[in-house]
DNA sequence: TTATTGTATTTTGAATGCAAAAAGTTATGA
DNA sequence: TCATAACTTTTTGCATTCAAAATACAATAA
């Protein structure tokens, strides 16, 4: 090596910065980002030796980091010919979207038991703004806090287990982004949707809010599905903005 | 190194066989069988240089297994001081259990859907085998068929990503043999559950196969989560037998 | 031209090497 | 005796090396 990666300090041209959590790690999460941002695309190679010029770190604990994210489905590895980005086909869309349905379920149901008052006061803000920025038509804005709201709902129910499944099977659906895009049509439906859910967390109302996240899913399942089959006849991937 | 590992090919005394899949899949599974038939304990430490030597591999591949294993939680990596197998607690499997209860509902459900005559035919096989084993009071046996079942009940349901969730968390709960050993009194009500799951199966009704089986899972928590406690209180692990 | 074969280059799988951190051990002092 | 400090050994994190596999390329023959 020419110049020492502890010299450079890697992930960064920041200052040195004593590595605490083991670089494995950081290089998944950092990997993970890449690909829900969009910028390493679905079905492309991954070779080893760019990423690790690019992240200035070794092979080692960079694939270590692959055999972790593909245990998530968020890559393939092929034996002897490397990584590349998960495909989704509307048929793995068709299948995720019932068990995040389930998870959700639960998720919701725990939620309203636990919720504190602080924590749908928080829901409800992020609910507003969403709200703004879907009247603004700002889709990235939008997705990113409905995102949020999700999360706080999972956050809520209190559940690591259920939490971290969520994750796992989230980053995966979230994939589909660079693969769908979102109609305005099917955008105002969830808009609607997520007023409801509001409205059952706030009346903690357990049942309730479980049939709508099932129901807004549902919704956002077909969506997604349509365009991907959109997407699989006509070209490559669209890659714009985002998904409800 | 002495023996050169292609030499002596490893993870086994056998003939060379050139190396199908890669190393580190293998060893995931190696060490994964080891915790769930209990040759490691929860909360012992795995020193790499042990399990190289005792797979006859090189650090390498065993540390990529060890992170994998790790994202699936069986193994806990304490940044530098070595991985240690994954103590369930009390609420860990508090909250296990619900979001299994989530996973076995859906797939319940999908399998009354789909389920072949042929394939509910090989369940029954299964269901009265393990009768069998009860009735002669063969914990490992009756517990082998009771997996099985569960597991038939989610390829029936067809949904790949419903299954590897479900795998992940199965292993997990497995763990919790080895902290937990079950009375006769659960085993005999376990028994009685599974008649009705055949039932409901039979009978394809998914409303009710997920009814039952969210009951199996909510007696089957209490029962562990009881000896678990009883565990942490007395001495160590008490490590014997099953749980249903 | 288009296939095909042989060769050089790249890329992957796995082992080894090296430095830092932790754990274990002995020695020293109260 | 017990606690602490100095030192040794082990273990871990990561980089590097080496061989096998795959890929890219070139030359040759049809």
């Amino acid at each position: 090596m020419t110049v020492s990666a502890k010299d450079a300090g890697p992930l960064a041209g920041g200052p040195p910065a004593g590595p605490g959590p083991p670089l494995h790690e950081e290089v998944v999460g950092r990997i993970r980002g890449m690909i829900l941002a969009g910028e390493l695309l679905g079905g492309q190679r991954v070779p080893e030796k760019r990423l690790c010029d690019q992240l200035a770190i070794s092979r080692t604990p960079l694939r270590e980091a692959l055999k972790v994210l593909a245990s998530e489905n968020l890559l393939v590895l092929l034996p002897n010919r490397g990584a590349r980005v998960a495909v989704l086909t509307t048929g793995d869309v068709d299948e995720m979207f019932p068990v995040m349905g389930a998870l959700e379920g639960l998720a919701g149901e725990l939620a309203c038991r636990r919720i504190s008052d602080i924590e749908i006061d928080e829901v409800r803000a992020l609910h507003y703004q969403m709200a703004a920025h879907h009247k603004r038509q700002e889709l990235g804005e939008y997705f990113k806090l409905n995102q949020r709201i999700h999360g706080k709902i999972f956050e809520a129910a209190g559940n690591e287990t259920l939490g971290g499944l969520y994750a796992v099977l989230a980053a995966r659906i979230r994939m589909a982004r660079y693969q769908a895009n979102l109609s305005h049509q099917r955008w105002n439906q969830a808009m609607a949707e997520h007023e409801e859910i509001l409205e059952a967390l706030s009346g903690r109302d357990g049942p309730r809010l479980a049939r709508i996240l099932r129901t807004h899913l549902e919704n956002t399942c077909e969506s997604v599905k349509g365009i991907i089959r959109a997407g699989e006849a006509g070209d490559g991937p669209v890659n714009t903005s985002d998904n409800a």
